[in-house]
RNA sequence: GGAGGGAUGCCCGAGUGGUUAAAGGGGACGGGCUGUAAACCCGUUGGCUUAGCCUACGUUGGUUCGAAUCCAACUCCCUCCA
């Protein structure tokens, strides 16, 4: 829409966090009144969320910055069934105990990002096994299953293109967006929640909420869905090296996390800076239009900013302060992400395959071989000739510590403990 | 229920008795260029105690000096017919 009224939806479409949504007048009315309860769901297969869940996260703190009320749904009931999208393998299920621990530490995350509480624009968590557990299987059919027809069913997406790609969908994951729908309908019900969004993959979701909840309750409730993210290398967001970028310090490094934005495409940093940031977004107009290893600033700072919201912003001049010593003056940055090994072995003598291995840069004394052979494994910066060199204590540096290195990137501490 | 097709390394995909740890592509990792970009170029890409050994072409057995390759049974997937 030309000029939306409501602060929310005026910053998100200028954000770039709008894909498609349902009745944007209505939204922006509803927006602009007073606080808007609206949700989006999140899975509680893991301890953390990743990197790929921090867009719709952003989308729930602009909706509180702007007055409204963010509602996080954890799929706790869904879980319990075991999320069916996977292709080969099925799902391990798990136990109640394992999802209220990664409910737990998802919550942590969460917390960072918003404002828990009771007052009206307040974020709160509810997870739908609430709802979803105590369900009499003919009585769902009969209130709300008679609400939908297949054939409307088979011309979402979703199962639409299953279908013609003659994949098998089987009837539990054809089910999954009427338990969805019903999620909806269930928190417009018990909290007056007025609009569900998510990622683009959910809009058919999001719609067949929509319209049971009309059907039902005669309410009127809207969608909206974020672009599905991608680098614009075509790759999927939130993969590295290492793995996963974990929203969790214990499992991924404030460092880490600050190096995986610092290491943004050229051609992503302002959309990045708009969907990642609080930043002003005419600052950030400012540093998207810098040229050439200038924009290396801009990452810079998408790096401090995205590491603050996240670790804190004492983590994240840590890492700045890390990443300068390491890149730019060709110190030793004592907090480089470290391993620490038994001062016995070093004093008996590691293997630099061994050592490698163990501070996590190869997976395999072939991988390691391999990195020593291609020239990219180095010893306190110095190239590892051979790989049948041994590590000891007469390796460690001045500062009590022996620095391995994957490539020019990927730097570890060994500390002798 | 009947007829046919298929299952190969992280993924896609070639290979129909030995020179096959298995073409090619993608991805990933490393090197070069550079700006801790992109693009491009080069290399590597099952494991190990590495001139050797072990594991691996859906599963289990069989034929053979030798099998991803031939045979049998089984499992799963797909197509057509009913």
């Amino acid at each position: 829409m030309a000029n939306p009224k409501s602060d929310f939806l005026r910053i998100v479409t200028e954000r770039g966090f709008v894909h498609q949504c349902t009745d944007a007048d209505g939204i922006d009315a509803e927006t602009a009144k007073g606080p808007m309860p609206a949700y989006i769901g999140f899975d509680a297969t893991a301890t953390s969320l990743h990197a790929g869940s921090l867009l719709p996260i952003m989308l729930l703190r602009w909706l509180q910055k702007t007055g409204n009320k963010p509602i996080v749904l954890m799929g706790g009931g869904t879980t319990r069934v075991g999320d069916p999208s996977g292709k080969d393998e099925s799902r391990k299920l798990l136990t109640d105990e394992q999802i209220a621990d990664n409910i737990a530490g998802i919550k942590r995350v969460f917390a960072k990002f918003l404002t828990f509480g009771d007052g009206p624009t307040d974020a709160v968590m509810v997870n739908n096994d609430d709802w979803l557990r105590g369900l009499n299987y003919i009585d769902f059919l009969r209130d709300i299953g008679r609400h939908f027809t297949i054939n409307r069913m088979l011309s979402f997406d979703s199962v639409k293109l299953r279908l013609d790609r003659e994949q098998p969908l089987t009837f539990l994951e054809f089910n999954y967006m009427i338990l969805q729908a019903y999620d909806f309908m269930e928190l417009n019900k018990r909290v007056g929640c007025k609009m569900q969004m998510g990622g683009s993959d959910q809009w058919g979701n999001i719609v067949n909420g929509i319209e049971l909840t009309r059907r039902v309750s005669g309410n009127e409730v809207f969608g909206l869905t974020v672009p599905l993210l991608t680098t614009s290398g075509g790759a999927k967001m939130g993969k590295t090296a290492s793995g996963a970028i974990w929203l969790d310090g214990d499992q991924l490094s404030p460092y880490d996390y600050w190096q995986f934005w610092r290491n943004t495409d050229d051609a992503d940093v302002g959309r990045f800076l708009r969907l990642f940031t609080d930043m002003d977004i005419a600052e950030i107009a400012k540093l998207e239009a810098l040229e050439g290893s200038e924009i290396n600033e801009a990452k810079k700072i998408l790096a401090h900013e995205a590491t603050s919201l996240l670790h804190g912003a004492a983590a994240a001049e840590a890492a700045a302060e890390t990443a300068r010593k390491t890149f730019d003056a060709g110190q030793i940055a004592n907090d480089l992400p470290t391993v620490e090994i038994p001062r016995g072995d070093l004093e008996a003598g590691i293997g630099i395959l061994d050592i490698l291995n163990r501070a996590g840069l190869a997976a395999s004394n072939g991988e390691a071989r391999r990195l020593i052979k291609n020239g990219g494994a180095r010893l306190n910066d110095e190239k590892i000739a051979s790989d049948s060199m041994t590590v000891t204590l007469s390796d460690l540096m001045d500062e009590g510590v022996i620095k391995l290195s994957s490539g020019k990137k990927r730097h570890i501490l060994v500390r002798p403990a």
